[in-house]
DNA sequence: TATTGTTGATTGAACGTTCAATCAATACGA
DNA sequence: TCGTATTGATTGAACGTTCAATCAACAATA
C-alpha cells in the first residue's frame, strides 16, 4: 500500500510520490508547493513544467491512486467469498496504522475540495462509480455463485455500504470519539447480510 | 431555517450572521474576513475586537448554529412517530432548495477542517454527540410508546443511521451523480425499519 | 542546432492581523 | 449641574508574511 508510488519511472511519476509524502506528514491544509518540493529531489519550478497548477498536482495525484487501485483489482474478484465484509472490517477497524489514518485524513480534506472545485468533483465523481462498482460485482458474483440471494438488488446496496463507509472514514477523520465504531461495524454486517442472504 | 439569525441581538451576532451569510454565497474554501465584512454593516477590523481570529469566528458561527438546534428540539419529540424516518428524507430529498444544499456543502468544508484543527474537530465531536443522542433518544421514546421492538440497540441504530447520513451529505456535496439518492433511502429506511420493528 | 529538462531567483498579489486614533456612553467627583 | 475620567465599540490604514506562479538562464541530449 505504501509501495503504490514505489518506483517511479518518471520525473512526472515522481513529482506524484512527492506530492503523496507530502500530503501523509502534511495533511491537505498545510500542503504548500515548498512542502512538495521538499520531497521532492529536483527543482519546485520543474514541477510547473509537467503540471499546470498545484491542483492539478493534487488531482492527478489522485487519478494515479486510483487507476492503480483499478487495476490492481482488475478482475471482479470472485476469489474472496466475504470481500465486502472484509472491506467494511478493514475500513472500521479499531486499531488502524497511524499512516493509513493519516491518508485517510487527506482523502476526507481532499474530497471536501470537490465542494467548490469542478476537477476535484469529476474525480470523486468517477471514484465512487469505481468502488460502487466494485461492491455491486462482488454481489452479482455471490448471486451468480448461488451464496448471496438473487432477489436483492446489487446496485442499491453496494451504494448503500459505499455511502456508510464514506461516512465512516469522514467521521474517524475529523472527531477524537471511537466508541460508535465497532456498533456501526457490527450494524452495517448486519444489514448486509440481511439484503445478501436469505 | 434561514431566520436562524433572524435578528442579532448582539454586534457579535451581527458578526456571526454575517459570517453566515458570507459562507453560503461564497463557501468555506472562497471565504476571506473581507467577504464576512461585505457582509457586515460595521468595519472588519471590528471582528477582531470580538473574536481571537478567522478560526475563532467560524467555529463561534457552527457553535451558535448548533446551540439553536438544540434549544429548538430541546425536548426530546415524542411527539412525530416516524421522527428518524422523516429525517432520513430530508437529507435524502432529491429535490433539495440550492440554499439548504450550500449550506450542507459548507458544512461538509468545515468539517474537514477537523482534520487538522481541533478547535472544529471540538465542535464536530459536540455536534455528532447532540445528532447521535437525538437519534437515541427517538427510538427510544418509540420503545417505550410500544411501537419499536424493545430488544434493538438504540444506541447502535442510531450512530449507524448518523454515520451513514454524514456519508449521504457528503457525496451530495462533492459529486454531481444523484442516481443513487433514492436507492440509499429506500435502503437505510429499510434498514432502520428491520432494526425497529418486529 | 533545436528541443527538452532543470534550476535559482524573483514577482506580485492575496490575506490575516495589528494598531493608533476616534467616538459614544456611562460613571464619578466637585 | 458641569466637567472629567474611564470604558468599550468602532474605524481605516498599514504591515508582514505566505505562497503560487513566472522567467531567464543553463545543461543535456539527440
Amino acid at each position: 500500500m505504501t509501495q503504490l508510488f514505489g518506483d517511479p519511472s518518471d520525473t512526472r511519476e515522481e513529482i506524484l510520490a512527492a506530492t503523496y509524502r507530502a500530503l501523509q506528514t502534511h495533511g491537505y491544509a498545510e500542503l504548500t508547493i515548498d512542502r512538495i518540493g521538499e520531497e521532492f529531489e529536483k527543482s519546485i519550478s520543474l514541477i510547473y513544467h509537467h503540471f499546470d497548477d498545484k491542483d492539478d498536482v493534487l488531482v492527478s495525484c489522485l487519478e494515479f491512486m486510483l487507476d492503480q487501485y483499478e487495476h490492481g483489482h482488475t478482475g471482479v474478484s470472485v476469489d474472496e467469498p466475504d470481500a465486502i465484509e472484509e472491506i467494511i472490517e478493514s475500513v472500521l477497524d479499531p486499531a488502524c496504522s497511524s499512516e493509513e489514518q493519516s491518508l485517510v485524513s487527506s482523502l476526507v480534506e481532499l474530497r471536501a475540495q470537490a465542494a467548490h472545485d469542478p476537477e476535484y468533483r469529476a474525480h470523486f465523481d468517477r471514484s465512487d462509480q469505481v468502488f460502487r462498482d466494485r461492491f455491486a460485482a462482488i454481489i452479482r458474483a455471490g448471486i451468480d455463485t448461488g451464496a448471496y440471494n438473487a432477489s436483492c438488488d446489487p446496485d442499491a446496496v453496494a451504494d448503500t455500504i459505499h455511502t456508510a463507509l464514506i461516512g465512516a472514514m469522514v467521521r474517524r477523520a475529523t472527531t477524537d470519539s471511537t466508541e460508535w465504531i465497532n456498533a456501526v461495524e457490527t450494524e452495517l454486517q448486519a444489514y448486509l447480510r440481511a439484503q445478501i442472504y436469505t
